[in-house]
DNA sequence: CATTATCATTTGTTTATACAAACATATTTT
DNA sequence: AAAATATGTTTGTATAAACAAATGATAATG
C-alpha cells in the first residue's frame, strides 16, 4: 500500500501555480514558517523565542571565543534587523554577557555564560527528539532534501 | 568545471547538526524566511506585503464564490493569527469587499474587487520573471524538491 | 590636525504578530 | 423558551520586527 502525499495546492486549496517556481516558493515559506512555529512553540517552554536560541547556539558554536553584533546578526539564520534588543533579553537572563573591546570602543563582545550553556544541554536532548518526531522522512530523502536546499539558497 | 555548492553550516557558521532532521530544520526556516523577505520587498513596489498578496491570491482563487475570514485564514501559507486586520488593510486600498451574510450574521463573506484583479493581473508576469531569475535550479531538482517539500509538510 | 568617511552598535518610530479575551449570533440541550 | 455551548469574527494588549536615522568610535584624507 502506497502512502498518498497531499501536495502544496491542496493544502493551501490554491488553483495551479503560473510555474514551478513559483510553487517552490509558495512550498518553502509554507514549510519555513511551519517549522518556524513549531520551533517557536517547542521553546516556549525554556522562555526563549525561537532567534534568541539561534544566538545562543550561534554563541556556543563559538565558544569560548567572543562574537560581535554583527557577526551574530551576519550568521542568524533569519536576517533579523536588530540583534541588540534581542541580545538585551538574553543579557537580562543572563545566558550572554556582553563587553566593550578595550582597544577599539566600537565593538562589544559577546560570549554565552554558564547558565546559558546549561540551559543549551537540557534543550539538546529534547530538541533532538522533538525533531525526530517531527520530520519523518526516510534517511535517503532527508539528505537528498538537505542538499537540494543547500542547492537553492545559494542562489536565493 | 563543477558549480561548488555552499551547505547551510557554511553560510550560518555553524558547528556541526545533532541529527539530520535538524539540519533540514534550519536549512528550512533559513530558506522559508529568505524567500519570504524576497518576496516582501518584490511586493513592496506595489504597496502590498507578503500576506496580503498571499489573501489577495486565494480570493481570486475563489473568485467569485465569496470566502469567510476562517476560509482565508485556513488557506494562507503562513498561519498569521488575526486575519481581519489583515483584510482590514486590503479594504482600505479598495481590493477586497466584504459583506454580512443575511442569514447567518456571524458569517462574514470576502471578495475580491475588480481593482483588486485588476493589480494581480499587473504583478503576475513580474513575479512569474521574478520567480525565474531568483530560484535558478534545473527543472529536475525544482520537481525533485517540490515533491520532497510536499511530502514532508504533510507530516510537519 | 582638522575634516570627512567608515564602522559597530544603538535608538526611535511605525507597523506587524501572537495570544487571549470579548463580542455577536446560532445551535443545542433540558 | 431559557440556559448552556458552539461558531465566526473582532478587539485589547503586550511583544517583536522592519526600517531609518542617530550615536559614538576609529580610520583615512587633504
Amino acid at each position: 500500500m502506497e502512502k498518498k502525499v497531499k501536495p502544496i495546492e491542496d493544502k493551501i486549496q490554491s488553483t495551479g501555480f503560473h510555474s514551478e517556481q513559483e510553487k517552490v516558493y509558495v512550498n518553502l515559506i509554507f514549510s519555513g514558517m511551519k517549522a518556524f512555529r513549531e520551533i517557536t512553540i517547542f521553546m516556549r517552554a525554556f522562555n526563549l523565542t525561537e532567534p534568541q536560541y539561534n544566538i545562543l547556539r550561534i554563541l556556543r558554536g563559538s565558544h569560548p571565543i567572543t562574537l560581535l553584533g554583527q557577526d551574530i546578526q551576519s550568521r542568524m539564520i533569519h536576517n533579523t534587523s536588530n540583534t541588540t534588543r534581542l541580545i538585551d533579553k538574553l543579557i537580562d537572563k543572563k545566558f550572554v554577557k556582553r563587553f566593550k573591546d578595550k582597544d577599539d570602543k566600537r565593538m562589544i563582545h559577546h560570549m554565552i555564560t554558564k547558565k546559558g550553556l546549561l540551559l543549551l544541554n537540557d534543550i539538546d536532548p529534547l530538541l533532538i527528539k522533538h525533531c525526530k518526531e517531527t520530520i519523518v522522512l526516510s534517511k535517503q530523502k532527508l539528505s537528498q532534501l538537505s542538499v537540494l536546499l543547500d542547492d537553492l539558497t545559494d542562489t536565493l
